[in-house]
DNA sequence: AAAACATGACCCTTAAAGTCCGTTGTATTA
DNA sequence: TAATACAACGGACTTTAAGGGTCATGTTTT
């Protein structure tokens, strides 16, 4: 995993949903299942071709069962 | 400010925007030229009425002068 | 070796995000 | 009385997010 400072911010949100993820050892299907949106969907978040909404990512970081401030208390979001 | 937890991220979102805009004592047209985004939108965004993508959203708080996990280190973000 | 599972990479609609032109209301200040 | 600054709202327009389809690839299980 990476973080230089000018990252794209979609990448460092699918690296830290897929971050999330694998400690709730969830597949990328089942955590879209949870958030109900497409599974392709997922796949392209985390790898940052998506520009998600708010409502949306939202519903991802809920899945995830962590709150949105938890979910941006992470190194790459800091400064 | 009210901070009930079943709240739209939407509103959520706006009021914490306008928060630290306030402090910055910034007025919603300089946000917008700082953050690159329409003078509307801003307005739009502050009131709820906007689902906004995260990379509008990161400029707008970048704008802002606080880090992304700073900005949803507030009390509406948590659980 | 085949089946089942997980992920990734295209491609393509349509619903919605985001832009830009206004106008209106309010408060302040000359 | 105007003149200025800010916020809110509307309508029309352009761009793109959201969602879905399909095929390919790699791993694991039977």
């Amino acid at each position: 995993m990476f973080d230089l400072p000018g990252m794209d911010i979609k990448l460092k949100i699918g690296q830290r949903i897929k971050e999330v993820r694998k400690v709730l050892e969830l597949s990328q299907e089942s955590l879209a299942y949870k958030a109900e949106v497409d599974r392709t969907y997922v796949t392209d978040v985390e790898n940052g071709r998506r520009n998600v909404s708010i409502e949306i990512l939202e519903r991802i970081i809920k899945a995830l069962d962590v709150s949105i401030a938890e979910f941006f208390n992470s190194k790459e979001f800091k400064k």
